[in-house]
DNA sequence: GGTGTTGCATTAGTGCACTAATGCAGATAT
DNA sequence: ATATCTGCATTAGTGCACTAATGCAACACC
């Protein structure tokens, strides 16, 4: 476990995104222990909170659980997903970037075309109820 | 041209996107003069450089040039993103995002994906000189 | 009960994105 | 020249995301 300064990501997230990663591929599993707020704030030099707050996050998004006096735990059955899976995703929106890119398509409209079909999607699964 | 204060985006990025919007759909031609700072500040009721920073923007997308103590005008070729376009290529991303979707990721990962694909893609068309 | 863990809550500091206030500098017409 | 348009530059105010400092509350162990 290690915090980039370079990189320019709260370090929340990155502390997020390293557990969720771990939890990912079995280096943390299911019901195991996560380090405690402090023992984590001191090895990556950080503030408590700072970890509190990643950790929040990792508890809405049910890969983690808290148990106040006890510790932070993987949930049960925390949500998976793999790297290969993220990959597979990653290229096939490769290709659509690819195709925007050659119709004279910059990065940020790209984003935009890709949060507006984030968001009609979302949409959709809503009014289908 | 209208300012929508219930949208959360900054007010210079929606004066952007709209500009950009009429310039891909003919409202605004190439050559033409766009609304002078002040002018659209007035319309808008908002500080002209806001309006400023719109045009900034504008011009650093090719979209737009400015004339000192002439006025902005759209630029003799501008780069023409129409509707359909981004469009296809927003159904074209909903169709990847469903099937992550159905493999459990949730739209904070997709982003993640979608991110890294786009880093991915600029790289190798770097990498590749 | 005390002691040392744990996670949680409240508050404050800091940087930055966004917007505004104001004045400067270039262009054009009269 | 000077009036009056233009876009540009400098500075300041404001809100918010991020981080930190600090203390409180629950649980386990002795």
């Amino acid at each position: 476990m290690h915090i980039d300064p370079k990189n320019d990501k709260p370090i929340f997230k990155q502390i997020v995104q390293q557990i969720r990663k771990g939890v990912d591929n079995g280096l943390y599993k299911p019901g195991e222990m996560l380090p405690s707020l402090r023992a984590l704030a001191i090895d990556l030099t950080v503030n408590p909170n700072t970890v509190q707050r990643a950790y929040d996050e990792l508890e809405r998004e049910g890969i983690a659980v808290a148990k106040r006096g006890v510790g932070m735990f993987v949930a049960s059955e925390p949500l998976i997903i793999d790297d290969a899976t993220v990959q597979r995703s990653a290229s096939q929106f490769e290709k659509t970037i690819s195709a925007g890119v050659k119709r004279g398509m910059s990065p940020e409209r790209l984003r935009q075309a890709f949060e507006q079909a984030l968001q009609d999607y979302s949409r959709r699964k809503v009014t289908k109820k």
